[in-house]
DNA sequence: GTCGATTGTTGATCGAAATCAAGGAAAATA
DNA sequence: TATTTTCCTTGATTTCGATCAACAATCGAC
């Protein structure tokens, strides 16, 4: 829960190899100078899960790229009530550009290996480099879209379309080239009680729509966490996407 | 409903006056000749609310400033179920650079005033200024911030408490450097119906939880539009801030 | 002004999800 | 292996907001 392992990068096209895919991530806009200078000052991180990379109430000092795992971006009221605004996937950059007060935690969802990079090393890079920053502002509107996209999932739809449109979400990640009718297997990256977070439900409501889809047959799962989506078109429905 | 009024515009400084605050808006960015340079091609128009200004469907031909009025940002379920997930105000930038596809439909919601361009000369200029480049990217965090924050309020917070914060959103759009315990006063800029499709509600329940409000002397309306909010700390209790 | 359409309010009832409660399965710790 | 703790499921009950229904107020057109 607590032990963090910190290893000094030294292995470049390892750190960066993950960065390429989907506009995200900040190395495969960089080039083999920039990496040359960024590499000496980043370390690569490996985080239990549960582990918080950035805290809801100071400004972070540095910034990441995930490698591997799923970081949640979670908002808290002051009586507790919690809300997941996002989740990061590799290679998904971890970090504010040009503001400090964000109000917003990340906390590592599973086991995370992250690339880790002094903020006030990688902001001098931005500054420099509009590829970069054309990178970054790429990924904002991704987020964006995404948020927006969710936006319509928690105002509008029931209990078992969100439940549904979960476990899409995480099927289209796990293959996102995969055709609209075939199987998908994967391990579900949080637990009920994110997923009611990120959902806007209880976890005994998270608990008993999953159940209605085991027995209806669209997924099966194993250890409630290894799960297998038998038909993405029947889910779907189910999500009314 | 549908009336459309288009002039040129020949006024420069009218033109951009609007959007030197708040890392909004596209003009503030420009050096002198690129203005003129927009200046050109750009257009002022005058919209009646319930006009389209970008489809939910097919990509749309133009980027606009917002002078005046309010434009809401709406998603649509095949069934009909809208969510809107987003309000921009003046001097807000409506339009989505780099993509196409956006899946999202922008309608005045109050009578509006754009300045239009046509987006092949702005995207020109984005390549050229990395200034523009960056304060689009600086409102694209932005909105980011506020679609999380009210990612929160959909998913977590009960009928009253998301009708507080819708008028306490309002209000602070009003006056910005409001003090927490003034009074403020202001013409919503959204029907019930509005409201009830920001909110994740029905008409019925924003129309309860507004009465109640009204009872308990924590607002006054007049003309289901007038709002008098006489005490902004109490609304911030409501909305649970 | 009257008429009709749209928009908003209020009341009665219903239903989906929350809450309360108990117990089982899996994982962590000793 | 035994034991504790965490996580998940299932059932009973309650509650908040949705739905159904009627009516009032406001706005626009004539």
């Amino acid at each position: 829960m607590t032990s963090r392992l910190d290893i000094h990068n030294s292995d470049i096209p390892v750190l960066c190899r993950a960065c390429e895919a989907r506009h995200r991530g900040v190395c495969g806009a960089l080039n083999p100078q920039q990496l040359k200078e960024l590499a000496k000052t980043s370390t690569r991180k490996a985080l239990d899960s549960g582990i918080e990379l950035v805290s809801e109430a100071e400004p972070a000092e540095s910034y990441a790229n995930i490698l591997s795992g799923v970081v949640k971006l979670t908002k808290t009221m002051a009586d507790g009530r919690q809300q997941i605004v996002g989740l990061q996937f590799a290679p998904d950059f971890i970090g504010r550009p040009f503001r400090d007060e964000n109000m917003i935690r990340a906390e590592a969802a599973t086991d995370v290996h992250v690339c880790a990079f002094p903020k006030r090393a990688l902001d001098r890079m931005i500054a420099q480099s509009p590829e970069l920053g054309h990178r970054l502002h790429l990924q904002a509107l991704n987020e964006l879209d995404e948020a927006r996209d969710w936006m319509l999932t928690l105002g509008r739809k029931t209990a078992a379309e969100k439940v549904a449109s979960f476990l899409h979400l995480i099927a289209r990640h796990v293959d996102p080239e995969i055709e609209a009718k075939g199987t998908v297997v994967f391990d579900l990256p949080l637990t009920r009680a994110d997923i009611a977070d990120f959902l806007g439900l209880t976890i005994e409501t998270v608990s008993r729509q999953i159940t209605k889809l085991r027995t209806e047959g669209v997924i099966a799962v194993e250890n409630n966490r290894h799960v297998t989506v038998f038909s993405l078109e029947r889910l779907e429905d189910r999500a009314n996407l």
